[in-house]
DNA sequence: CCATTATTCAACACTTTGTCGATTAAAATG
DNA sequence: CATTTTAATCGACAAAGTGTTGAATAATGG
């Protein structure tokens, strides 16, 4: 990937309009942006965005490029069915972690596009990573899918979301709890299911 | 909400308007339709359009509305809790029959509003119906939040958003399963969490 | 049948788009 | 530092889309 270095220019130009970019989503979605509001926000010619992108929907794909590779690797040692089956102790899954500080990293970006104004195929994207990976693991750890309660396909459809449910509600909540305490309330959830993580034996039912 | 009946020359418009959306966001995307599409591709006049809408996220908008009522009124008579806490024989619970069965029914609809090509908006909508349900249920049912797991707040984000992907797996599927049959799933996973769903007891690592 | 109203049609000014050639400014190179 | 290379700017262009208008036409409801 050791690709030449960028002329300065170039460099300054993409990072202009990267921000303009974000910006912009936030303040008025992801539709409804022109390449003249793009470019007026980051104060360079028209005619430069051309020279770089084909579109306004083009430089968004090449901007999310740029993220996927490292989500990628962590996603790709990422054993959640060892997070289900093994682990005990109430701790995070350090991969879980490791996660949450990557998306830390990137915030600017991940929480303007995982927001409602943002873009849905980088969601999608994400559970699509999640859900290959975890189809390779699971035929591994259960062949036998029929002593499972559900088969692999819906498994995976439910944990995929959930855990974007949760990253998403993260970015939603200003990033409220570190790295560390967040993949500790995802760990919980994925090893408990959510019945048993509301303490069943100590519900107050209004009437019953 | 019994208001006048329309002429039938607008039903009319409404209705090819409604399909020609449909179709052009499964086959180009909601972003990228244009006023003049949608109107070539109903045939009717692009003048005829701004007589009942503003542009096309609005007519978006309106077309939404037709099913957010009924959706709303299947959902408030969910209790997920219940379904958590109660439900002990392998039956599917009766609500999220009924939940399928509504979204079966605007297939059409919920079927490419709910795709990579669809809003993301409708999924973060019913999403939030679900949420505010079940946090009110939740105030109810388990007032002291420190005997849970996690808060209240991550257990609505992860619940609702798995919920969510199972639905738009469903759709994603060509709805595979009958109503009944995925609803028993959904409330299989809900139940039991996708950690005892994989029957961890019967697993076969690899080398361990 | 008639009054009402939705739709059509042509036209309008305006914005956005994507491209182009010529010019200017900045960066890389030795 | 001087020279070459390349990026950015500028103005202009046709094409397409937008949102609105007023007059003509056609369908509807009473």
């Amino acid at each position: 990937m050791a690709t030449k270095p960028e002329d300065r220019r170039t460099v300054r130009t993409k990072k202009l309009l990267r921000q303009a970019l974000l910006e912009l989503i936030e303040e008025k979605g992801i539709d409804r942006i022109t390449v003249r509001d793009l470019t007026d926000r980051a104060e360079i010619n028209r005619g430069t965005f051309y020279l770089h992108y084909q579109d306004v929907p083009d430089l968004l794909d090449k901007i999310k490029e740029e993220v996927f590779a490292g989500l990628q690797a962590i996603i790709s040692r990422m054993y959640i069915i060892r997070l289900m089956a093994e682990t005990n102790e109430d701790k995070p899954y350090e991969v879980i972690v490791e996660l949450f500080e990557y998306l830390g990293e990137h915030a600017d970006f991940f929480r303007v596009l995982l927001s409602p104004k943002g873009d849905i195929s980088l969601a999608l994207r994400i559970k699509d990573m999640m859900a290959r990976q975890m189809m390779a693991k699971l035929e591994i750890w259960q062949p036998r899918e029929e002593l499972m309660l559900v088969s692999r396909e819906w498994l995976i459809a439910y944990t995929t979301s959930s855990n974007i449910g949760i990253i998403q509600h993260w970015f939603a909540s200003g990033q409220a709890l570190s790295p560390y305490e967040i993949a500790l309330v995802m760990t919980r959830l994925v090893k408990n299911g959510p019945a048993r993580s509301i303490n069943v034996e100590h519900l107050s039912p209004p009437e019953k």
